[in-house]
DNA sequence: TTTAATGCAAACTGTTTGCAGCTCT
DNA sequence: AGAGCTGCAAACAGTTTGCATTAAA
């Protein structure tokens, strides 16, 4: 099912900034700031709005395809929401962030830690930071 | 050697606002924002202005004893870079906090990681959302 | 006494909201 | 045709800077 499928799904609409928007956030490498992407799209000839840009990226994550990220300096980060639960390791020179998954080694701690404080657990954020091999010199 | 000899050694001053700012992240469980921190000092008598308060926590985080971090909807947080490590178990309803540090479980995915990525990891950011016992109703 | 530090006010930057006009279905 | 969407402009919120005054050493 495609994008514009899930909209209109929920009586949304497919236009131009949501395609634009998405499009960019889909060739992207690293969490894209709100004015970042809008830069993306002046410099593809995309004519949005940065309000849109916002209400898009407000739009996109609570529908689950977009994840906000908060990188070391850049706040509000946004990359598109792949499948499953993951973490990122990013960069703290460039930025560059890559995604992972594996978090299976949490899950003593956790339950140790639901045990100890009474607390029920479910639902985390991780976030690694360090220097990415380029940045390494 | 404490605060004051730090900030002298320096030809800086110990003076009322960085007093304050200081207990009131030591004696804080989660990370503060700086108007969080500038409400508990008006809270605490503490007659300090909004300004000081940004302009110490950015002598402190230079000087290494305060460390930056971004949580899940408050971007800035600051908290004491305490000796060790230690990670928060947030309720998502009242927002008590327990402080824990067991991170040894994280070890091999960071060697994993940084094997299987080329970065080098040098820090890393961990909060647990849940509901304490109480909230759990 | 000297000079760092404070706190106000004003400038900025990034984000959100109201509304008239436009456009996707 | 009609409801959803856009984009402008204006309101907001959080942060930074300039400057005269205060206070730590």
């Amino acid at each position: 099912m495609d994008l514009q499928d899930k909209l209109n799904q929920k009586g949304l609409r497919l236009t131009k900034p949501r395609q634009v928007v998405m499009t960019i956030l889909e060739r992207a490498t690293v969490p894209l700031s709100p004015q970042a992407i809008h830069q993306h799209a002046i410099e593809n000839q995309a004519d949005i709005g940065l309000v849109s840009v916002y209400r898009t990226l407000e739009l996109l994550t609570t529908m689950g395809l977009v994840r906000r990220v908060h990188g070391q300096d850049s706040c509000e980060g946004y990359v598109l929401a792949s499948p499953g639960h993951h973490h990122h390791l990013v960069c703290r020179t460039c930025d560059r962030a890559v995604e992972f998954t594996g978090t299976d080694n949490l899950i003593p701690l956790l339950e140790q830690l639901q045990h100890e404080t009474g607390f029920t657990v479910d639902e985390h954020l991780l976030q690694l930071y360090g220097l990415c091999p380029d940045c390494q010199n």
